[in-house]
DNA sequence: GTGTCAAAACCGACCAGCCGGTATGTCGCC
DNA sequence: GGCGACATACCGGCTGGTCGGTTTTGACAC
């Protein structure tokens, strides 16, 4: 993929405006107005409007997977891995927390095929997710009283729901926030010491 | 048969609709010809398009804060309480899961005014659950080393997240999906008895 | 340096089509 | 004969996308 200002300014842009309004009720005259260049030359680095959405995307999965594959590598107890996972997805949306709203927002726009790439790669990202609290049931340290699709969703919930509550202007810091919701979601999975 | 039912047809259609491709992406043409009426008639029930929507809250809304009432109304213990409302909400919001989407992804689409009128309403609501919480704590029964808006946003990811993942068809029933992420978050609420 | 020239980058007027909304008319019923 | 409940044709405005043309860039010869 070619770097170039333009490209980089459009792509800027249209997350903003994406978040704000929804990705259909942003038209391309506004995305091309708020990047300062026009609709010719945004046209010649991009294909379509839903070409845009989708680079969104993209940058968005590559950039998650590449950090769970990092810190799975870098090893340690299941209990440690998983919660170096919650913690830096959180704060990864945190810090794009724009483009994650986009994401959940925005799936259904995308072109059907894109869709359903999307959906592979983020299907494939949770089930390396739930492997990990498999794995932690198997050591019986996670409770296995609640299907596992279920712990992950709770899990992911929380990510997704940052944008809805999360100001980065606001006193909570990000690192904490990160740490304490990770915190809850362990807290909950771990198993009770009631008798089975 | 054809008498009153025109408006009702029109609202069940929109929200379908609108759960399905979102507001500003389903024209007025679409829910029309889905209702099985004429534009005509639906512009004789509603003023605009803006207006179907904000009915699609207004139900929603009122809704919920009927059960909430009635809940706390019933009265109990404040973990009873808190209990009934989070499995209340859950169920609700699995009865209503296609209002729910709708409620989440377009709130940005409806007129300034409306939307302050909706986040005040909703704002009302947290308020109330915030109560439930604060009380607990003051009881010594609930954590209090997490901000207060933190756990309230950690339960109500839940509910946004449900339209994410449950399927009606799928094998979970709905009250022990209710119950379930009940006891997730009433978990990671409570105090762990770790000595102080 | 300078001239050459093709390709890449960029411009902006333009288009067909759909959008939400309306004006006017028709119909059956009190 | 008036009034509420619809139907239909229509409107200006905006949409995503196109296209012929112009400018900028960069490699190369001299």
């Amino acid at each position: 993929m070619k770097d170039s200002h333009v490209a980089d300014d459009v792509t800027r842009a249209a997350v903003e405006l994406f978040a704000r309004q929804g990705y259909a009720n942003t038209s391309v005259q506004q995305i091309v107005e708020a990047a300062g260049v026009t609709k010719g030359a945004m046209y010649h680095y991009f294909e379509s409007k839903d070409d845009l959405l989708f680079g969104i995307y993209e940058r968005l999965l590559t950039l998650q997977k590449a950090h769970l594959d990092e810190i799975i590598a870098r090893g340690g107890t299941t209990d440690q891995v998983l919660r170096a996972v919650c913690i830096d997805v959180l704060e990864t949306s945190i810090d794009s927390m724009e483009e994650g709203a986009v994401f959940f927002r925005s799936l259904n726009m995308l072109s059907a095929p894109r869709q359903q790439e999307v959906t592979r790669r983020r299907r494939a990202y949770h089930d390396e997710f739930a492997e990990l609290i498999s794995r932690g049931q198997a050591e019986g340290m996670y409770r296995s009283d609640i299907p596992l699709a279920m712990l992950v969703s709770h899990f992911f919930s929380d990510v997704h729901y940052l944008s809805h509550w999360y100001s980065p202007e606001g006193p909570e810091d990000k690192t904490l926030v990160a740490e304490q919701l990770t915190d809850l979601f362990l807290t909950s999975l771990r198993r009770t010491d009631v008798a089975t």
